[in-house]
DNA sequence: ACAAAAGTGTTCTATGTACACCCATGT
DNA sequence: ACATGGGTGTACATAGAACACTTTTGT
């Protein structure tokens, strides 16, 4: 694709030489992110910002940030934003979905590409930099309404939140606990995926669903998806220390891992 | 969202008068469509277009076009396009992904949103109009190499696609092959989804799946998923005039229907 | 002793897959 | 008669949910 020029003919390459991309009116394009993590309490939370600027200012928004025309492609811009907002490198994102309604965004036409990660809370960072006025692990919680979110004792509902930021994440969400069954999400979220026990991951799991999961059962499915298909190695070696029988411990064999 | 600038202060207002939405170079953004219909020899086809202008000229791509910024979303952009294009309206269309490397596109850089679209054939008009030299319905086949589309004689592999349509496409199957087991796609494929026999049905799964499937098997799970569950419904009638025994015909209850 | 978690076992049901077999129709 | 699809029944393996029970630690 980089080389297309090269096999050009000499009339193709005028053309894309004469060519004017400004021709037509564009929106912008910005990639947002939905940031998952477990805090101490083992409660799903997701990262926002308070918006610092306008248009709604003061309300409570995911992460994001213009695309680099011609220089990334969303996902970098994703990568770059993350990287600004927490730290994080080499976290690898999900596409969730592109939102396009041209009147999401009250200055303009903003298609936003927006994509998931999961990361561990220890390794996020807070950083009070750029156009944000302050960042915050929100529990995600559900009653009659619907979704709401927590951070102590501050709760903030949709009508909190800037752009159409409540859909996206409700749509994060949902994907999320679809995708837990059959892809190795929940191993992202783990405090240290290279040793773990069982009691853990079902934390993660629990808290994902929203729901108490069975022991036994949960095992017996642990065995079958990952232990036996090797996406997960025994190490071996017990837990230590805990008020409770010892553990066997496991390590997550997955993508760089630790 | 819409009424966003009637809840606002006179300050923000002021702001968004005064914003200038071409301070940031912008990449361009167009809709796609990946078109799938069963053919007369109820084969899984794809609908491709010769493209008859620079770039990538004489090459075969799906449809699309640059969304009009500001005044339609990417879906509205595709369904549009889809109009234009074969002459359908109010089809259904599933947001796919979203491709966005900067050079995916020789003259600029272009995000595009890509959506599937599931049409009965008999109801495709083929347009020869705007920019398209020439539309064709290419048979999905696959062999050693992976993927590659056959009309008629003419057989066409990645390298005679334009851009990265060819991975596109790729995706586009892989997701509709998942998704067919637990959405009701295939019946948007059926010739005629008010009145269609379980054999029609199977042909259209054993095309997607590429292998054939057992008939008991397919029958209990027909029951199961969507005859149990009011998605279809048993007309209580008999198919006729087929060189076997009649057989029982059903109806699809979906989205409009037809 | 008790709480807390680790870990085993059984039972019931639903699903996916393989396969054997008979039925009705037009040619 | 036979090809073509229509349709039923049986058998087996696996997955999920419910639940009862034992084990080992720290406090």
């Amino acid at each position: 694709m980089t080389d297309y020029r090269k096999n050009c003919s000499k009339e193709e390459l005028e053309f894309l030489e004469s060519y004017d991309p400004a021709r037509y009116e564009k929106p912008s394009v910005t990639a947002d992110i939905v940031i998952f993590t477990m805090d101490e309490d083992d409660e799903l939370c997701i990262l926002l910002i308070k918006r610092g600027g306008f248009p709604y200012r003061d309300h409570w928004a995911i992460p994001g940030g213009f695309l680099e025309a011609g220089k990334e492609s969303s996902e970098d811009a994703a990568k770059r934003e993350l990287y600004e907002e927490t730290g994080l490198k080499d976290i690898p994102l999900t596409q969730l979905y592109t939102f396009s309604d041209p009147d999401r965004d009250p200055r303009m036409h903003v298609v936003s590409v927006v994509y998931t990660a999961l990361v561990p809370k220890m390794k996020l960072e807070f950083k009070a930099g750029d156009d944000a006025k302050d960042a915050k692990l929100f529990k995600i919680r559900y009653d009659i309404d619907g979704l709401n979110f927590a951070s102590g004792s501050e709760i903030i509902t949709k009508e909190d939140l800037a752009f159409d930021h409540s859909e996206i994440i409700k749509l994060a969400i949902r994907r999320l606990r679809n995708r837990i069954d059959y892809e190795p999400d929940a191993f992202s979220l783990l405090k240290d995926s290279s040793s773990f026990t069982i009691y853990e991951l079902k934390l993660i799991y629990e808290s994902i669903k929203n729901k108490s999961l069975d022991t036994a059962n949960f095992r017996k499915s642990f065995m079958r998806n990952w232990l036996s298909e090797g996406v997960v190695r025994d190490r071996g070696e017990k837990s230590e220390g805990a008020g409770h029988k010892p553990a066997e411990l496991y390590e997550f064999m997955g993508k760089g891992g630790d």
